[in-house]
RNA sequence: GCCCGCUUAGCUCAGCGGUUAGAGCAUCUGGCUGUUAACCAGAGGGUCGCAGGUUCGAAUCCUGCAGCGGGCGCCA
């Protein structure tokens, strides 16, 4: 480089906000493409600080055509410095002539597996190392990383208290679903009892270890002294799941609340909701243009119906009603009692509201056990949130706060009350009313950029028989 | 876990019993050119996912396996 002096570095992002004629200027990123004509040569470069590219000139005068063409391919990263001119007659507001560049890397033509256009999400998900150099990764992972901020700021200006709940757990103090389980113990040569049983004693803790498939149950412990808390992080669940909306691991928003009651978190989940839409509309404009272009040619309507339209609210007795008037017949019987399949829950919402609905006080035989239960002896105060395109994306309730009716639950369903021993404190020790919902984030953010499969909108992700 | 579909050039795909397997883009070469998914011409590039089978003949039909995708279940 013979002229860096005197060039100070901005960013793409930097230059489409504060264009100065004439800047003398060093940027740097990736090249998209170049094209060549006699005099100069032309490329795209972008840095991920926007999804905009800068046009960058290079006369062949100063810089020789056979560098450019040996050195200069899709992919390779380059430092350029050179004058900023505004072109306001041409297709780019202004484009950098180039005095001279520094070849960072280069990616060689002939194995570089990006081309500048048209490749299927799927070719890409094989590729999760390079996938974030292509303008959609980069669209769906700035939105990603800013709803997480927006996440923060949501609980944060209501006097939520961020709490961390542990990732490695105890076995049994869990749900339902399966469980990683985390241990030292050498697998080739596992220390067993006479008796055939696992030698736990000698594992790490001393006993199993799993990692977490949610963090309410602490969530709930920690409620009950900071009186609104949230969770967000990773969750794991060993569930063998082949789906476009289920991964091994993925990021879970828990808000746990005292003295909620189930309408008071009905009213903040879809608040919160609400609000994470208008964040992304407001700050990701640029975002979601592109992938409406390139994907779902109604997501900004869909997105703007959110902000204006109430959610649908339904009991699950009236949703059961709803469906046995619909004349469909579903491959699923619909009767009460029964669990909502997904094609029913895809009736309700995208046939019969055509909104966000929200189904409550379900049958308690197909919720948790710490599902508080209503007065008909046979509804628990659980609801789920139902979104178009994505499926169930919040599910929460209000928790059993009265001692005796959650031992007799655990109890009906045979479970160890020893290993909740701290759980049931928290009843028998100053116990509230309290609720609380878990939101998955993958699932979100599918409504949100428009996306269909979970594994497109985390940068790395982990399913069963797979680890990208 | 169950069901369905796909797998042909680096990428996106066509070909679905019959000569040496095609296109667009990408790559390379040449031409043209302040270009905008630049353009024009030419070239290279494929044991048609793998293993069997049927047939005079298989990318094409059948079976098994694998990978990927989708539907269902489970859920967030």
């Amino acid at each position: 480089m013979s002229q860096t002096e005197g060039y100070p570095y901005k960013t793409i992002s930097e230059l489409y906000n504060h264009p100065i004629a004439e800047e003398k200027v060093m940027t740097k990123g990736w090249v998209r493409t170049r094209r060549t004509t006699r005099t100069v040569s032309f490329v795209e470069l972008v840095d991920g600080t926007t999804l905009r590219s800068l046009q960058i000139v290079l006369p062949h005068e100063k810089i020789s055509q056979e560098r450019i063409e040996a050195e200069i391919h899709t992919g390779a990263s380059l430092a350029v410095s050179g004058i900023l001119m505004l072109t306001p007659t041409r297709a780019q507001p202004f484009e950098l002539i180039a005095e001279d560049y520094i070849l960072y890397g280069p990616a060689d033509p002939q194995s570089y597996p990006l081309q500048k256009k048209n490749h299927s999400l799927e070719f890409l998900r094989e590729i999760s190392h390079l996938r974030v150099r292509t303008r959609t990764f980069q669209a769906i992972f700035r939105i990603r990383g800013g709803i997480s901020f927006a996440i923060h700021k949501y609980f944060q200006e209501r006097g939520f208290v961020y709490v961390h709940t542990p990732i490695l757990t105890p076995s049994d103090c869990e749900g339902a679903g399966q469980l990683f389980q985390v241990t030292t113990l050498p697998l080739y040569r596992v220390p067993m009892h006479p008796d055939g049983r696992v030698a736990y004693e000698k594992d790490f803790f001393g006993k199993p270890a799993y990692l977490t498939v949610s963090g309410q149950l602490e969530g709930e412990l920690l409620a009950m002294g900071l009186g609104k808390i949230y969770t967000f992080g990773p969750t794991f669940r060993a569930e063998p799941s082949h789906t476009p909306r289920h991964l091994a691991e993925f990021w879970m928003i828990e808000p746990e609340m005292a003295f909620y009651d189930l309408d008071m978190t009905i009213d903040l989940a879809e608040d919160f909701i609400r609000h994470l839409v208008i964040y992304s509309l407001t700050h990701f404009e640029e975002e979601l243009a592109f992938l409406q272009e390139r994907y779902e040619k109604n997501l900004l309507n869909e997105l703007n119906s959110i902000k204006e339209e109430n959610f649908l609210r339904l009991s699950y007795t009236e949703a059961i009603e709803v469906l046995q008037r619909s004349g469909r017949s579903f491959q699923y019987p619909v009767e009460w009692g029964c669990d909502l399949q997904a094609e029913h829950e895809r009736y309700l919402v995208e046939e019969y509201a055509r909104r966000p609905v929200v189904i409550y006080n379900y049958p308690k035989h197909i919720k948790a056990f710490y599902m508080r239960q209503n007065e008909d002896g046979k509804t628990v105060a659980a609801f789920d949130v139902l979104f178009p395109r994505v499926g169930e994306v919040i599910g929460g309730s209000q928790r059993e706060e009265r001692y005796d009716k959650l031992i007799a639950r655990m109890q009906e369903l045979n479970m160890d009350l020893f290993s909740y021993q701290s759980y049931l404190d928290t009843r028998r020790y100053g116990s509230v009313p309290h609720s609380g919902f878990g939101l998955g984030l993958e699932r979100v953010l599918l409504f949100l950029t428009g996306m269909t499969n979970v594994r497109d909108v985390i940068p790395f992700f982990r399913a069963a028989g797979q680890m990208a």
